[in-house]
DNA sequence: TATATTTGCAACCAAAAGGTTTCATAAATA
DNA sequence: TATTTATGAAACCTTTTGGTTGCAAATATA
């Protein structure tokens, strides 16, 4: 059982609860209630995102909170990142050669590509 | 069939595959022997990439030549971006909580957490 | 106490994912 | 021309995924 954040965030379903428990902590009839598929269903789903440790459960009475842990998600976008600067990097590149071009014609405006 | 970028870099492998390219475009073959499945395997791969823009395939006589569209995944970070706002915002405050307690100090320090 | 509510979890199912082997085809080369 | 190389893709298999229903247990409430 692979168990990572990138797993977790790949179903739709999982990205709609984190973006509702990232405002407010839920229990788990009301996560249900937004989506047309069984407690079951979404229970499993957030059982994956606290095995990654995206969301954290708090016991109150008979209920469970879920709140959303979403530091978690830096794994994502340090993974993101390597690539950014390489792509942003072309960009620049690409940019700094567009200027050039426009230093040379004043009136040129955007290139389109 | 789902078959975006988030469902795309949900696999490893995909992932290592887009490290090799990142840098310089490589065949099919070439990006084969750097894993230890199969050709049709990594050929898979290669495909839900390309259906999801993360890889484009330029052919030159009979080879493809593999190279990375990585600006794609902006969707990830643009994805990310709004809850790294929403945490963050509250590490500011405890930041800035904390930097009340140490000045002593005169201004209105944020509390709520 | 009897009943409602909220949840955990088992058993089961269909479809998707990730892998394999095999064959066909087009391009390069001996 | 005959052969090797690089690839596309079909057929098939096993495991994982995402869903279901149903039941048990614990807490709240009439």
């Amino acid at each position: 059982m692979r168990r990572d954040v990138f797993q977790a965030i790949a179903d739709p379903t999982r990205r709609e609860i984190l973006g509702l428990i990232a405002h407010k902590s839920l229990n788990i009839n009301s996560v249900t209630e937004q989506f047309d598929v069984s407690r079951a269903a979404i229970y499993k789903h957030m059982k994956i995102l606290t095995e990654c440790g995206l969301l954290e459960i708090k016991q109150q009475g008979r209920e469970r909170f879920c709140e959303g842990k979403l530091e978690r998600l830096n794994e994502i976008s340090d993974w993101v990142a390597q690539y950014r600067e390489f792509w942003e990097t072309r960009l620049d590149s690409l940019e700094s050669y567009l200027k050039t071009l426009q230093g040379k014609s004043n009136d040129q405006g955007k290139t389109t590509l």
